[in-house]
DNA sequence: CGTATCCTGACC
DNA sequence: GGTCAGGATACG
């Protein structure tokens, strides 16, 4: 659920609580995290000054005085919550970093995916990562750039980081309703006008943490057209649409730019659910 | 390209 | 007691 807004948020609260600190303890409390974070790595952690904080799409990093770096990634519920050593423990905290002056921060994971692994100095712990979804300098030409070689559907084009960085399965979904993009498109048939709708979506949906207009909605009315909202599966997640009013097609001006691929999802282009 | 994996709470 | 969700990664 922590998409680039929340990790964002997130990050700004580590910052508040944790910058310039020094680290006087790392508890770890689950398994994983015991694995992720050894012995050598606790050790070296401890008396660390933290420099700075830095976020990259739902990365954190967290730079520390020698150079080295605290790769964060929340997965799924991770979130951070900030505290006093000596005030109980917060439910699901996997992590505890403790600081000289009495604060700490705990990660917070009901389901305990998140990653939290340290990197020596000149070692950069990011994958390749497109621009951030919010970065001006994302474009639809850049999205086009990304796009134009992908085979598959728009929808889990949008989920890949290299593409666009910060997207998670909720806002995808949201941003396509929001652009009238049909999901199931080849990533490389989207004209430059569906390019411009759905960068502009996408940069709405994650400025206002507006209520779901399709995600989980499935079998209710859409509130643009009153088509039944559907879920489908791609690459393994949900997708939730409307099939009445997000297009496979932007009009006759887009054939010129649909390739072979394309037509297979011809017998979409008509909605299968009629109106009421 | 698809599918399994991690992990646990929520739900049936 | 079984299934599902979900981000990223590993694998077939």
């Amino acid at each position: 659920m922590p998409e680039l807004p929340e990790v964002d948020t997130a990050a700004g609260v580590l910052r508040t609580v944790a910058n310039g600190k020094i680290v006087a303890s790392v508890e770890r409390l689950h398994r994983v995290h015991r694995r992720l974070l050894p012995p050598a790595a606790v050790r070296r952690l401890i008396g660390a000054q933290v420099t700075a904080i830095e976020r990259r799409g739902k990365h954190q990093l967290i730079r520390l005085g020698d150079g080295s770096t605290l790769h964060v990634h929340f997965r799924m519920t991770g979130d951070w919550e900030p505290g006093l050593t000596r005030d109980p423990l917060p439910p699901y905290a996997r992590v505890v970093i403790n600081f000289t002056d009495g604060s700490r921060v705990a990660l917070t994971d009901p389901r305990a995916l998140s990653t939290l692994t340290l990197h020596a100095p000149g070692v950069d712990p990011l994958p390749d990562l497109g621009l951030d979804a919010t970065d001006p300098a994302f474009t639809a030409e850049v999205l086009d750039r990304a796009l134009s070689k992908r085979r598959i559907a728009i929808k889990p084009a949008l989920l890949d980081q290299c593409v666009v960085a910060g997207l998670g399965n909720i806002y995808a979904t949201e941003a396509l309703w929001l652009a009238r993009i049909d999901p199931r498109r080849p990533a490389s048939s989207l004209d430059r006008r569906e390019l411009a709708r759905l960068v502009k979506a996408i940069r709405r949906v994650l400025e206002k943490g507006e209520p779901w207009s399709v995600y989980d909605r499935e079998g209710k009315r859409c509130h643009r057209c009153g088509t039944t909202i559907e879920r489908i599966t791609q690459a393994g997640r949900s997708t939730y649409w409307c099939p009445g009013c997000q297009d496979s097609a932007s009009g006759p001006r887009s054939s010129a730019k649909r390739t072979r691929g394309a037509r297979s999802d011809a017998s979409a282009r008509r909605p299968r659910t009629s109106r009421r």
